[in-house]
DNA sequence: ACAGGACTTGGTCACTTGACCAAGTCCTGT
DNA sequence: ACAGGACTTGGTCAAGTGACCAAGTCCTGT
């Protein structure tokens, strides 16, 4: 209203490149919500505020979408909440705060980890997309083995074996404990289960 | 031809239990070799041999089918596979051939493990059939405990932790190096978090 | 200023999917 | 034998869905 220029409003044109990390986020904010069936091209749209046509534009094919979707999901990130970590407590219990610290993080948005299944076998069906959860594995990896790494400097502790081995087998019990949670619902149990790895890790630790 | 009767062929009714169980089957079929959106009522009736129209005579509605499926869907069973265990090897190593028997069945079948996510996903995320996964994870639980119990007894050890305890992390691990497997596909590297995890458990263990 | 490309929008299309139904055919109990 | 219910079949329907397009509007480089 306060416009001299009227009704027009502002119709301001967006760079394409912001509008597909636009889609992008409101494509996970759907899946997260309402589940990756219930993300059709017209459910996006609506929740980013943009008419159906814009899809089309954005993205060839929703395979697109899906891809960088895919690949803007990185998974929970300790960086923002790293634990505390005291040289003086045992190993074990250092193992398990860093673990509590990303369980913390699940159990706060278990939408996102469900949504982390469903495209993974979205993806895992498609010949096209086949290759995505892999990169997607590796650059997990990764990122635990950093933790792993940095766990062992602010502790002052050394690992008996390999540090990418200890990544592995980490990811996938904590992968694991997620979907088990997931069906069960129960935290504490949850939770037990990773003190328990917990406990089994630092088995293959030496102060 | 040699049924004098001519043209009009067997035309035999089929009870609608016997025909259920068919189109459960026919539809896991379908899953596993194209995906659970691939799994259409015409898909699944054309996998079964049957007219489309005997969809919706059998099940009242497409959710009944999976509800059906997901009861059935029993996971990897080790009672025709159970391997030798040896009272004079280490615990370790016995805990290591119960898990490589295990894994021998899901490196040979993996399709079957994707559907199981597949359906998981698809029922966690529906009200109406929120519960069948937490029902499938306690029976899943139970198997699992059988066969650590049945371990004990073989090999003549005892464990440190209650038996259920170790089931669940169990369960979560296997269920979460699989995950993994199905993405990166690296063999070696998932037997390698199993033998990884057979040696953390053997320390749960007295002989 | 203005040409030309980037962006925007609403509408349309072909196709699939789950659901339903009416008109049959078979089969069992009496 | 035969009534009545269980089973069978093909066809149809409404509601989406992804894809596409033509006619615009905006904006930047020259």
């Amino acid at each position: 209203m306060g416009d001299s220029t009227g009704v027009k409003a502002a119709r301001r044109n967006i760079s394409a490149d912001e509008r597909r990390r636009q889609l992008v986020a409101a494509a996970l904010r759907v899946m997260k919500r309402d589940g990756i069936a219930a993300a059709t091209t017209r459910a996006i749209c609506a929740e980013a505020g943009m008419p159906h046509g814009a899809f089309h534009y954005c993205f060839h094919t929703k395979k697109d979408l899906y891809a960088a979707v895919l690949a803007s999901d990185r998974e929970i990130d300790l960086d923002d909440a790293w634990p505390e970590i005291r040289p003086d407590a045992s190993p074990e219990e250092n193992v398990r705060t860093l673990l509590s610290a990303y369980w913390s993080q699940v159990e706060a948005d278990p939408g996102a980890q469900l949504v982390l299944y469903e495209l993974g076998t979205v993806a895992l069906r498609d010949p096209e997309l086949q290759d995505l959860p892999q990169i997607e594995h590796r650059e997990s990896v990764e990122k635990a083995t950093g933790y792993i790494s940095r766990l062992a400097k602010e502790a002052g502790l050394t690992y008996l074996r390999e540090e990418g081995v200890l990544a592995d087998l980490l990811l996938a019990t904590l992968n694991g404990v997620t979907w088990s949670w997931l069906s069960h619902r129960d935290d504490a149990r949850a939770r037990a289960s990773l003190d328990q790895f917990a406990g089994l890790l630092a088995t293959l630790v030496r102060a």
